[in-house]
DNA sequence: AACAAATATTTCCTATAGGAAACTTCGTAC
DNA sequence: GTACGAAGTTTCCTATAGGAAATATTTGTT
């Protein structure tokens, strides 16, 4: 069963290739910008003196000073020592400002029922929602499950990420590698880690649809 | 209208903290340890000498020596240009090889057909699915939809995020702060960016049921 | 086993980060 | 205006990071 789960894994590599690039290309441009612009505004956000970010970091006054005018390049543990007493979280200090803004906002697509792009395999029938947003952290699908035995799959489906699934009409034997094979009716839902094995098949006379969401 | 997504957002603080907590926690064990190990073990997963090393990130072998078996801590330049050199990413650099595995996997959880968490507002009546599981990506719940009209919200919902929305059945109308609204029937579905204000009202003659998968 | 080649570590020196205290700057009260 | 306090910057000194070369260690070869 090497069959479904394909697109899904390109499109998650796709993500986070892109940021990787991000990041390189921040670096290219020749670093030392930024990282004390970044703690500044950090530090002004939370209303904090010079001197009380030095009694919360352990740093003295005039280091921080230093950094924040990019006059000395912090040691490492310096920076821990930031990022412990300011509680900032890494990738917000190492992104750029601007940079940080380019996580899409005010997006919207709209797919009506069926007019999803189609994507067939021996076992599923999946059709795919949302196609026109590229970069987005959750890819939906609506899928009709053609299997009516486990015996129909090789092996099992496993690929990084979560999912979940909501049984929209007909019923569903989930089947997991860990746990014993449950029936979903329509109306259940089930949640999982998707690096553990997993199939679906229908239980119902007709083939049953669910609705899928991975990320 | 501040009543729909506070859960959301609570829940999604936790796990950015739950990020600095394991980071703090990191520091908290005097932080020394691991940044040497883990640039040797990205250095020896690529086959790279410190020669080779030394070459792309621009720093002394010397150096990179003494920066994997921790007898200095380097400078933030200094490890910009190994981030760069070697093609690290920053996220992977900082996570401790034991809180890397941390991502959950082999987890399931199972949520019967309206048996979730009730969570009712003026607007909307969601019923938390999967709530079992506590680290997740997602969060899917299915809602009831009681507001009939645009005016009983006083305002935007708003958060951060990304949402994916599928109607089970009735019809709805989707108010989104930078389209116009749209009406969407029993298996339609959308996917918008959470920041942008948005808001349903349901105008079929009974409330519309929807899923709904935040990210 | 002994040597050579390749790789890693240590030494030693210079450049620079970090801290304490002196020095500015700027606002506010008197 | 002067005096004062609070915030930030600069100076000066010491500790330490970074680089070049010497030393040690490992690996492969005959």
């Amino acid at each position: 069963m090497s069959d479904e789960p394909h697109f899904l894994i390109e499109e998650k590599e796709k993500t986070s290739d892109q940021g990787k690039l991000t990041l390189a290309s921040g670096e290219a441009t020749l670093e030392p910008l930024e990282l004390g612009k970044r703690v500044k505004e950090i530090r002004l956000s939370q209303n904090l003196t010079l001197e009380e970010a030095s009694k919360r970091t352990g740093l003295a006054r005039s280091t921080l000073s230093k950094i924040e005018n990019e006059q000395i390049s912090p040691t490492f543990a310096a920076v821990q020592k930031l990022v412990q007493g300011l509680g900032i979280d890494i990738p917000q200090l190492f992104a750029k400002p601007t940079e940080q803004r380019a996580q899409a906002s005010g997006r919207r697509d709209i797919t009506r029922l069926g007019e999803g792009k189609p994507h067939p395999t021996p076992t599923y029938e999946h059709e795919l929602l949302a196609t026109q947003l590229s970069q987005k952290k959750m890819i939906p699908y609506r899928t009709r499950v053609c299997a009516h035995s486990f015996s129909e799959y090789q092996d099992w489906v496993r690929h990084d990420g979560e999912e979940f699934l909501f049984v929209l009409s007909g019923s569903v034997q989930l089947y997991t590698e860990f746990y014993e094979p449950v029936e979903l009716h329509s109306g259940d839902s089930a949640y999982y880690d998707c690096d553990m094995g997993h199939a679906l098949v229908s239980t119902s006379e007709e083939d049953a649809v669910v609705l899928w969401v991975t990320a």
